[in-house]
DNA sequence: TTGAAAGCGCTAACAC
DNA sequence: GTGTTAGCGCTTTCAA
């Protein structure tokens, strides 16, 4: 194979198509897209040596000349977070299914790729970018998001967030997003029921809007349980499984005033389970913890954990199937799609140590 | 936001930003790409007017006339599994290091959609396009595959084969893969040294050659072992967490003829550690688990998975570290990529559970 | 019904 | 150094 990646070799084009079916590139072009009449015997000799000549458009001139491919793009933070996978994969599927290209970007959470990445797609011509995940909401990002929104919207193309706040409500992008708040005062009010007192919640991160929504549902679960502002006890350990696990380590070596913990999501949960496990204690007897997403593993925990079932496919599905919807009416327009807790065996009335000692 | 989907509004063009600055077009082209020498002045004010504008290039517009944009394309099965988004991390990621756009595409195992994607891409014109995964090796599968590494290599494309044969070693194609039937055979071993020789293989998939690898290896170590052929027990339930739960279900139901299970992956030891717990036994006391692949979450499984580690990041990076280096000597390269296993709690001597009833 | 021709926005010769 | 010009491959008026 010489094959010089620095050289794109030359393809077949249409004019090559139309001189081997006998007919004009024009002729060519119309029966190869198929949107204007051409007779049936001309069309086949076209698609014939189309076929024969292995031929295939060039898509940027198909753009450039008009006829551009629709493409979406979404962006996350990363693909091997099985929370955005899913939201990618829902995106993907929802562009398949309406003859979309889907691409999808990884920012590592940095704002900078961020802003590389929406350029790019920008300059590709995509008429619908998905910005995924919650991010901390300074002036820097309010600057940002406006600048795409408004960007965007001027070569005729729409931007949607998925669980991040509008900077602005007049600006021309619309938000999808769960409602993080009244999951986590459900799932608190779970671990309130069962008898806990002493709830910890792992895994804040302060300025983030999803974390601060989780956090304030679970303030105010514990407020409307009659507990005092003191009983809330959160750990500002960020997201993801190390975070947990070594937040949750330090926390048991320190105290055990807690009989349960609340993760800020499923990956800090493993990540806390494990610790507590290697502290020698058993879930759900000694401390009981909820997690959040339900990600597709949570079943496989151990013990298998109670969580927030949040569908994160349908996130991605209903974000481009709202921005494609109503081209009026999306302006602004903020979604919030339900969530529910989804009972497993991560949680037992505190003192189910000394009563059920397994 | 009055924003018509279907028809994408005009942008600013570099005309425009040439008539601002004072410059032609060409100087502008040129200040911006920064590939020809431009007096700092004149580049100043061209940049400016540029920044004033908002003014991104079109994608398009560049690579038909010349200095298109270097893309990759990633097609795996589905996003959600946490291997094959490992990979897409990986080639994601190299690529990214190098200035490449990648473009993801979910297949889900369907040849159809791989095909329209491989043409999409070629459409786009892609530089690099990587197949990822295993699957059933049929006439069909070659002649696919021989046309698509033909048609991409008479584009200046390149082809890599992730994990799948290359259905003729003289097809411009290359090969990076991890040497399934070592691993496969290393951890047989490990359940043989512990002691197990009623092992089954769970999760066959005849014609995938990934698994069939698989199940060469797990024949081999038994026989290294000096156990016999019918030593062997695979259960062709194929791949995925819903496959082995089930599969693992009925087994269990017909025979208890066996002390170990080697699962084809990580996620249908998750369905078997499942079954195994639902039928009332536990992992490892009355029967060791193995997988294969080291998926992030294998080790919050209950117990903590004995698995193969396959670096799937590394193989995503390796796919295009190797397809860009060497323009020559790519040709039908094949390059083997080492696992390991990695030894956690799914695994203890038969018969432990009287040894140590925990 | 079909062809000729005019661009789409940009880069790369090729002058000046 | 900088501008002029000719395309890149395609779609699409506009005539015929």
């Amino acid at each position: 194979m010489d094959n010089d990646m620095d050289e794109p070799r030359r393809r077949v084009t249409i004019r090559e198509v139309a001189e081997r079916a006998g007919v004009s590139m024009a002729t060519a072009s119309r029966a190869l897209s198929g949107n204007h009449p051409v007779p049936p015997a001309t069309r086949a000799r076209v698609l014939r040596a189309a076929r024969d000549l292995d031929y295939v458009a060039n898509a940027h001139a198909r753009a450039l000349a008009g006829g551009g491919r629709k493409m979406a793009a979404v962006v996350v933070r990363q693909v091997t977070s099985p929370f955005y996978a899913q939201v990618a994969e829902g995106v993907e599927a929802e562009a398949a299914d309406r003859g979309w290209l889907c691409v999808v970007g990884a920012t590592g959470a940095d704002p900078q790729r961020e802003m590389e990445f929406v350029q790019l797609m920008r300059e590709e011509g995509a008429r619908l970018v998905i910005l995924v995940g919650g991010v901390v909401e300074d002036d820097a990002y309010r600057e940002r998001v406006a600048h795409y929104a408004q960007a965007l919207d001027a070569s005729g193309a729409r931007l949607v967030l998925c669980g991040r706040p509008a900077p602005d409500p007049e600006i021309p992008a619309l938000v999808v997003e769960f409602d993080n708040e009244a999951g986590a005062r459900a799932i608190t009010g779970h671990l309130l029921s069962a008898g806990h007192r002493r709830i910890v919640f792992l895994g804040g991160l302060p300025g983030n809007t999803a974390l601060d929504a989780r956090v304030a549902g679970y303030r105010a679960a514990l407020a409307e349980h009659g507990l005092g502002p003191d009983a809330a006890h959160v750990v500002d350990c960020g997201l993801g499984r190390a975070a947990g696990l070594r937040a949750m380590g330090e926390l048991l070596k320190e105290t055990r005033e807690f009989t349960a913990v609340f993760a800020g999501d499923d990956m800090v949960a493993a990540g806390a389970l494990r610790a507590i496990a290697d502290a020698g204690l058993r879930v759900p007897e000694d401390v009981s913890v909820v997690g959040y997403n339900d990600i597709p593993l949570a079943e496989d925990f151990n013990p298998p954990l109670t969580t927030v079932r949040t569908p994160a496919e349908e996130l991605g599905r209903a974000a481009v199937r709202i921005a494609l919807r109503d081209p009026g009416s999306a302006a602004g327009s903020h979604h919030l799609l339900g969530t529910h807790i989804v009972v497993r065996r991560s949680v037992a009335p505190p003192g189910a140590a000394q009563a059920a000692p397994s």
